[in-house]
DNA sequence: TAAAAATACTCCATAGGTATTTTAT
DNA sequence: ATAAAATACCTATGGAGTATTTTTA
């Protein structure tokens, strides 16, 4: 379980169309629906119906499909906290704050 | 930002010391150690103070630390899904109850 | 000085690409 | 007929390993 593709499979299920999320993803069309296959053989399940176009998700990929987003969304909020109430020092960060529970942090 | 870097850096965090957290995660030292410097450059900070044995997280890396653990829980939780109220067709997945919003998917 | 982390390489698995064929509307 | 997905094959990035050299307590 990878979260580049946990990125690729959310892509097909919102294009519902392999090439154009292979264009919004900045990668190939072909790479994207190996990478889609290995995913679904992990789980050993079809994620998404291909016998009908547009692209429809199966059951299992509408599930997995929501649980994905959770995560992935969880990941940009981690990746968009910033360093705040903290400063530089030669051993690191420190926390003007020490109560900085909730305080974000940097990532660039 | 990989599922595979949370996981080497939360062990590091849980054992603060390179050779034992790569002992728990099957791999080697030198590999954590240089998957942990990569994981750093990406955010342009310090996670871990190497001055200092046992090894110490940074104020960066302590608040890393509990959003790492808390998306990894969230993946899990979805791998340990299992389908459930499903059953298999010839065209994929059919749930027995189409109100199955929380109902589980099958991950192997 | 004795653990532990960092370097310096080497290797290879696989993510990714291009060209082409197959399939479904 | 045509747009889209799958297949075949190739390349190359970077994840992983072994051996060795710094570190720091």
């Amino acid at each position: 379980m990878d979260s580049r593709q946990l990125r690729y499979f959310t892509a097909v299920g919102r294009e519902r169309n392999f090439t154009r999320a292979a264009e919004k993803l900045r990668i190939a069309q072909p790479t994207l629906s190996r990478a889609i296959q290995q995913f679904e053989d992990t789980f050993g399940v079809a994620l998404l119906d291909r016998a009908s176009r547009p692209l429809a998700l199966t059951d299992a990929g509408r599930l997995l499909f929501e649980q994905a987003v959770q995560v992935l969304d969880r990941m940009d909020e981690m990746k968009a906290r910033r360093v705040r109430n903290m400063r530089i020092s030669s051993r690191g960060f420190h926390a003007k704050d020490a109560s900085a529970t909730r305080s974000s942090f940097c990532l660039a």
